[in-house]
DNA sequence: AGCACGCCGACT
DNA sequence: GTCGGCGTGCTC
């Protein structure tokens, strides 16, 4: 690590004195806290102290103390004499105003308090905290006038070694505290302390990662036009896995990093990007700074001031990345930007991949949208010029599409029990027979999605939402996995008390597996959803023994259909393709048909193509159709009519009111009175109230409202006045979606 | 978001 | 009699 090129520390000179304005003792500024208080509240600058915009800075709210950004001048129309006084000006790079903007943008956009949205820039609590001092010892001065055999060995040992922390010498030297304690006062050693951040290493856009094929050499010439101009553009990148999309993108990722940008790729699943990271660090040579929920406190502290400062150049993240204090953002990368992970569905409600596009038009840079399924959003806007798109023409020598078929279960009297059509089990054993892989895709966790009772009908029921708890054999429990509620198994009815007469009412991937296990006694099985799987250890663990094939069949939920390549797999069952089509949500064919593409691509090799077979109640269904044929084209065609002619996005606008609260009088009442109180037009339309698919969750009542209005009126402003006009009692809280995903 | 203030059940 | 439950409301 000793020869690692790393950004000098500009920690500590990038504060204030950049900006424009400074505020000295006296003025009033007004302060933006991580709070959802519908805006900034006002403070005095005391005396002694410089402030500028964007400052971290330490204030006093109530009977406590937090921190906050300062966000300009007060306007003045508070009375002077109730304000109170700043605390202290942290020493961190101040908040850059493109940073300030875009906040304020997305406060605007998602109809959230500001605060609120500020906070998730700022809640990493480690950051603001004054850092423990790293104590070092190293040998200066002369030997002490009485030298012992514990301080000859501490001396040896400090002798020619580096500079070491206080408990390291113990543990080396054999020694106790006092014994360094005493050479520091004899001036054998001296203390000092280490500086605080390593810092980032530092990509290095010269060196040659793997050869790019011609069709990828153009998408990258035609991608990086883009940073000629410097300006704000989307260009969407559009093709078959493995064609090389990511390196297409890596230099789109140099360009920023030449033009002394920060650039930001954001992915949907991070758990699963240990091959991003090999790809990344084939081309630029470091490991780039990463950012998503499962960081330890340290870590996070030291990634965010690192983004702050400018140290870290190339940032991979989920979607809380984005809200990261960049100092100088110049490029951001939107990989799988169909991925409804992105959509963000508690607190501040916003879908990460619209808000990057947001913020490179702000802060005039480059986005990139990178999908093999682009959704139809992005396809539309491709369409009309608005995206500028990039196909990526198939790598050669990459593994063909494999072939897909349905296979019609209406005409199958399956025995009770068995998911599995006579069909799809003879191609596994053929599978089994030349010592290749299966994948079974089922996306149910647990073993069956309901239980009830063979003796008096009773279905085992959240009592804090409206969903069917789900058996978890494994752990012997029920589960609700909206609110995490977790039961253990009762050995009789708790509404007739009958002994075990309980009856499991459709397959989850437990379930499944015993299936599998009885037709395939022999195969290695392995059963993989979000609940099986531990922790990255455990992930990568799992995935090295597939990948060498000490597994025969691989049952998983959808945390299987991202990313990962086995190359002995080559065939995929889908055992329940129909699954995500009900619910009359508006995007499930498209969501739909992008899992299971996903799915399907994770068969097949370069020398033998995958079999893909979906198990479907409806084959003529157009998902099933443009699976099978391999037409996606004809399939967003189709769908694009469809919300055309229905004024839905993204030819329409829609914003949904969900309503909640632990009364349910009050919660329907104020759905009510919205309801009432909607506004009415020839570009607006409300429905509703209705309650909500998931009426009761984690104990609260829901209604739901959805107003639909055309392109051209303003959803937010609409929705913000009409909200206005309905007086809401505290217990009941109105929460607003706008561009809903899910309509649960 | 926290924290205080305020009005109703089981306990030293 | 009080300790404490968490519903409601405020914080420049």
């Amino acid at each position: 690590m000793g020869t690692t090129r790393t950004r000098n520390d500009t920690c500590n000179d990038a504060g204030s004195t950049t900006n424009s304005n400074v505020f000295g003792e006296g003025v009033c500024v007004s302060v933006m806290l991580p709070l959802p208080l519908g805006g900034a509240y006002d403070y005095l600058v005391p005396a002694g102290m410089e402030l500028g915009e964007g400052d971290f800075v330490r204030i006093p709210l109530g009977s406590r103390e937090l921190n906050g950004v300062v966000w300009g001048e007060a306007l003045g129309d508070l009375d002077r004499q109730k304000l109170r006084t700043i605390a202290a000006r942290h020493d961190l790079p101040s908040l850059p105003s493109d940073v300030r903007r875009f906040i304020d943008w997305v406060a605007g956009y998602t109809l959230a308090p500001p605060g609120a949205v500020l906070r998730m820039t700022m809640n990493v609590a480690s950051v603001f905290k004054p850092t423990a001092p790293r104590v070092a010892y190293r040998l200066s001065g002369p030997l002490p006038d009485r030298m012992t055999k514990a301080r000859e060995r501490v001396v040896s040992l400090m002798q020619d070694g580096p500079p070491r922390a206080l408990a390291d010498i113990c543990e080396a030297a054999g020694v106790g505290a006092s014994v360094v304690r005493g050479l520091a006062e004899s001036a054998t050693l001296e203390r000092y302390i280490l500086p605080e951040d390593i810092g980032f290493e530092i990509p290095d856009v010269a060196r040659d990662g793997v050869e790019l094929i011609p069709g990828q050499l153009n998408a990258v010439a035609a991608l990086n036009q883009q940073f000629g101009g410097g300006g704000f553009e989307v260009t969407v990148i559009d093709g078959v896995p493995g064609s090389g999309k990511t390196e297409v993108y890596f230099e789109g990722i140099a360009s920023a990093l030449r033009q002394d940008r920060q650039a930001l790729v954001l992915l949907p699943e991070i758990a699963l990007t240990a091959r991003w990271l090999e790809r990344f660090e084939t081309r630029f040579g470091v490991r780039p700074a990463q950012w998503h929920s499962e960081l330890s406190q340290s870590i996070r502290r030291r990634t965010w001031r690192a983004v702050a400062s400018g140290n870290a150049r190339v940032v991979i993240g989920a979607r809380s990345a984005l809200f990261l204090p960049f100092k100088e953002l110049g490029y951001i990368v939107i990989d799988e930007e169909h991925d409804p992970s992105y959509k963000q569905e508690d607190g501040t409600i916003y879908n990460a991949r619209d808000m990057a596009v947001a913020r490179g038009h702000l802060s005039e840079f480059p986005v990139t949208l990178v999908s093999a399924t682009p959704s139809l959003e992005t396809a539309v806007n491709a369409e009309s010029d608005r995206y500028k798109c990039i196909h990526l023409p198939d790598r050669h020598g990459s593994a063909a599409p494999p072939k897909v078929d349905a296979i019609d279960m209406r005409d199958i009297g399956l025995p009770a029990g068995a998911w599995l059509s006579p069909k799809l089990t003879t191609y596994m054993k053929d599978t089994l027979a030349s010592e290749e892989q299966v994948m079974l895709f089922l996306n149910r966790r647990g073993y069956a999605p309901l239980t009830l009772c063979r003796n008096c009908g009773f279905r085992f029921e959240c009592p804090n939402c409206s969903a069917w708890l789900v058996e978890h054999r494994r752990v012997g429990r029920l589960m609700c996995h909206h609110c995490g509620l977790a039961l253990g198994f009762p050995e009789s009815c708790p509404e007739c008390d009958a002994d075990n007469r309980f009856a499991a009412c459709g397959p989850g991937v437990e379930r499944l597996s015993d299936e599998v296990a009885a037709q395939f006694p022999d195969a290695r099985i392995e059963v993989v959803a979000s609940d099986t799987i531990s922790g990255p250890r455990a992930t990568r663990e799992l995935i090295g023994r597939i990948e060498n094939r000490e597994v025969d069949i691989v049952i998983g939920t959808q945390i299987l259909a991202k990313g990962h390549h086995f190359p002995m797999l080559t065939l995929v069952g889908v055992v329940d393709a129909d699954l995500g089509l009900d619910g009359g949500d508006l995007r499930a064919a498209e969501r739909t048909y992008q899992l299971l593409y996903q799915v399907a691509g994770r068969a097949g090799r370069a020398d033998r193509p995958g079999r893909v077979f979906l198990q479907t109640y409806m084959p003529d269904h157009p998902v099933m159709a443009a699976l099978v044929s391999g037409d996606r084209e004809a399939f967003l065609a189709r769908e694009k009519e469809a919300r055309k002619s229905a004024g839905m996005p993204p030819y329409g606008r829609l914003a949904s009111v969900i309503v909640t609260g632990r009364d349910d009088r009050a919660v329907s009442a104020t759905a009510r009175h919205l309801g009432a109180a909607a506004p009415r037009g020839e570009s607006v339309a409300v429905f509703g109230p209705a309650p909500a698919p998931l009426s009761i969750l984690r104990g609260r009542y829901r209604y739901r409202l959805l107003l639909k209005a055309t392109r051209q009126v303003s959803v937010q402003e609409i929705v913000r006045n009409w909200v206005a006009r309905v007086d809401c009692p505290s217990s009941v809280r109105i929460q607003i979606d706008i561009d809903p995903y899910s309509f649960l």
